[in-house]
RNA sequence: CGGGGUGUAGCUCAGCCUGGUAGAGCGCCAGCUUUGGGAGCUGGAUGCCGGAGGUUCGAAUCCUCUCGCCCCGACCA
C-alpha cells in the first residue's frame, strides 16, 4: 500500500478489524479503570448503600440529591435499565424518549401546574416561557397519544427510562431518595375498564418478572387508589432492615413473589398491607404466617381513567362514531433508586453482594503478585480466554499488595473471585471464592474456568 | 418547611474554649525493604481553615450575615 497518497485513508465503517472484539469490550483492567474506592466512609453518608456506593466508587455526589455516576455505578444502573426494558417489551410496551424538560403549558391543561407545588423545579427560557423539569410525563404521554384517533388503534402501551426531577425538601438516603432520578414511566391506554385492567396485568406480570430477574423478591403490595377504588393500585417493596416502611404480609406471598409468577388475581388470595393499613387486630393471616417486614418502594403502578384524556383531549372514535376518552393507567419503577435497594437487601460488614443479574461485573480476577512472570501470564491467559467467551472480568492486575486487593474486590461485590497466586500455580492450582458465600475452593485452572464459563 | 448539627489537605478528623499566621492518620509522589487479607522505613507534594463583612497590631480561632452539607420530624418512584 502506497503511503504517498494525498487524502487520508477513510477506515471502512463496519470493518471488523477497527472494532475491539465483541467478547472483550466488557472486561476491564483496574490498572486503567476509573474506580477511585476510599477506605473510609464519607461523612455525609448515613446508610450502607450510600456508604458503600461511595466508598466503591460508583457514584460521587454533585449536590443534594445529586449524583454523578461513574463507570462501576454506570454499569449497574444499565444492566437493570436493560432488564427493565426487555420485561417491558416482553409485555407488548412500546419504549419511547421523552425530554427531560416539559412547557408549563401541558401542566397549566392538566390542572396540576399549580397542585404540584414546589417539588416541581421551574424555570424560564430565553423567550421567558416557562418550563419545567419533568417530575413525571402523564401529560406528555396523553398529548402525544392524541395521535390515536380510532378505537382499532387501541390499546397501547408506551413507556420511557428518563431521568426525573423532583424537587425534595429533603433528599437523603443517597440514590435512593435523590432529587434527579432514572424512572421506567409506562402508561397505558385502552377503549374501556375491561381493556385497562387487562394492560394492568400485564404490568403487573412484568414487574413480578422484573424484580426476579434482578436477583430480588418484592412484595406487592395494595396501595391507595384515590378516588377509583378497586383493587388497581399496588407498590412493590424490596425487602430490606434498613426500608423506609413497615410492610406486613402472608409468607406464602413471598413464596409465590419470589418465584415471578404472581398475578392480580393470584395475589388477590395472599394478604399484603403497608403499616397504615395494617390492624393487628383485623389481620386474617395466622400469626405463624405474618411477616412482618421492612420494604423500600422501588415500583407503584395504578389505573386512574381518564383523570388526563379528558382534559387533554386524548379521545377516539368508537365504531359508532362516539367520542371515547382513553381508560389510562401508569406504571413506575424507579430504576436508579434500585441500585440502592439492591445493596441495603444484598451487603455485609465488607461490601456489596451484587446478584448475578446485575452484578458490574462477573469475576475479578485477582493477581496476586503482578511483576512475577507465571502470575502475569497465567492471568493474562484466563483474562483473554474468559472476556472471549463472554465473561465479564475485571482484572486486578495493579501492583498493589494482596490485601488491598482482596478488600477492594469484597467491597465492590462481584460473584466470583479468581485469586491467582505463585504458590497456588506452583502446586496446579487457582482459588474461586464466592462472594456471596465467602466459599473458597482451591481447583485446577481448568475447572475453575469452566465453572465460570458454565 | 420547623428543630438540631457540621463545614480545616483527596478521605477521616485534631486545632477554636483561652487570637500570634495550620497539624495527624490514611491516601498521593519518589526511593529502599516487603509481598497469600487494607505493609515498614526515609524523603516529598497538597490547604483562598465554605464565603462576605466586622472587631483587633494580628482571626481557622471572637462577632454579624450568608451559603453548602448531614441528621430528626411533616411529604414522596
Amino acid at each position: 500500500m502506497p503511503s504517498s497518497r494525498p487524502w487520508p485513508r477513510v477506515p471502512p465503517l463496519f470493518s471488523s478489524a477497527r472494532r475491539p472484539p465483541k467478547s472483550s469490550r466488557n472486561s476491564m483492567r483496574l490498572s486503567a479503570y476509573f474506580m477511585p474506592t476510599l477506605k473510609e466512609n464519607p461523612a455525609e453518608a448515613q446508610i450502607v448503600s450510600h456508604r458503600l456506593m461511595l466508598r466503591s466508587g460508583m457514584i460521587r455526589q454533585q449536590a443534594a440529591g445529586i449524583y454523578a455516576w461513574l463507570p462501576l455505578g454506570y454499569r449497574v444502573l444499565r444492566k437493570i435499565e436493560q432488564i427493565v426494558r426487555e420485561e417491558q417489551d416482553a409485555a407488548g410496551a412500546q419504549e419511547i424518549l421523552m425530554p427531560t424538560v416539559q412547557p408549563a403549558e401541558l401542566w397549566q391543561r392538566s390542572g396540576r401546574y399549580d397542585d404540584y407545588g414546589k417539588e416541581m423545579l421551574r424555570f424560564k427560557d430565553r423567550h421567558e416561557r416557562e418550563m419545567l423539569f419533568g417530575p413525571t410525563a402523564e401529560e406528555m404521554v396523553t398529548d402525544i397519544c392524541r395521535e390515536i384517533r380510532s378505537y382499532r388503534d387501541l390499546p397501547k402501551i408506551l413507556y420511557n427510562i428518563q431521568w426525573k426531577f423532583r424537587d425534595e425538601v429533603r433528599p437523603r438516603f443517597g440514590v435512593m431518595r435523590g432529587r434527579e432520578f432514572l424512572m421506567k414511566d409506562a402508561y397505558s391506554f385502552d377503549l374501556d375498564k375491561d381493556g385497562a385492567r387487562r394492560s394492568y396485568e400485564a404490568m403487573f406480570r412484568a414487574y413480578m418478572r422484573t424484580y426476579a430477574r434482578l436477583g430480588m423478591t418484592a412484595i406487592p403490595v395494595k396501595a391507595d387508589t384515590g378516588p377509583i377504588g378497586g383493587d388497581m393500585s399496588h407498590e412493590f417493596h424490596i425487602l430490606a432492615e434498613t426500608g423506609e416502611s413497615a410492610i406486613f404480609f402472608d409468607q406464602e406471598l413471598e413464596e409465590k413473589s419470589r418465584a415471578g409468577e404472581l398475578t392480580v388475581d393470584s395475589m388477590n388470595q395472599y394478604y399484603a398491607a403497608a403499616e397504615e393499613k395494617h390492624d393487628a387486630d383485623k389481620c386474617p393471616v395466622p400469626a405463624e404466617r405474618l411477616r412482618t417486614m421492612r420494604g423500600i418502594e422501588v415500583g407503584h403502578i395504578f389505573y386512574f381513567g381518564t383523570k388526563y384524556s379528558e382534559p387533554m383531549g386524548a379521545v377516539v372514535q368508537g365504531p359508532n362514531g362516539e367520542t371515547i376518552a382513553a381508560e389510562m393507567g401508569s406504571y413506575g419503577i424507579g430504576v436508579s433508586r434500585l441500585v440502592g435497594a439492591i445493596i441495603e437487601a444484598s451487603h455485609d460488614e465488607r461490601g456489596i453482594i451484587w446478584p448475578e443479574a446485575v452484578a458490574p461485573f462477573k469475576l475479578g480476577l485477582i493477581n496476586l503478585k503482578s511483576g512475577d512472570a507465571a502470575c502475569d501470564s497465567a492471568c493474562e491467559d484466563i483474562y483473554r480466554t474468559l472476556s472471549e467467551q463472554g465473561v465479564e472480568v475485571l482484572y486486578d492486575d495493579r501492583n498493589e499488595r494482596a490485601g488491598v486487593k482482596f478488600a477492594d474486590m469484597d467491597l465492590i461485590g462481584l460473584p466470583w473471585q479468581l485469586v491467582i497466586g505463585p504458590k497456588g500455580l506452583a502446586a496446579g492450582v487457582v482459588e474461586l471464592k464466592n462472594r456471596k458465600s465467602g466459599e473458597k475452593q482451591e481447583v485446577s485452572l481448568e475447572a475453575a474456568l469452566a465453572r465460570l464459563t458454565a
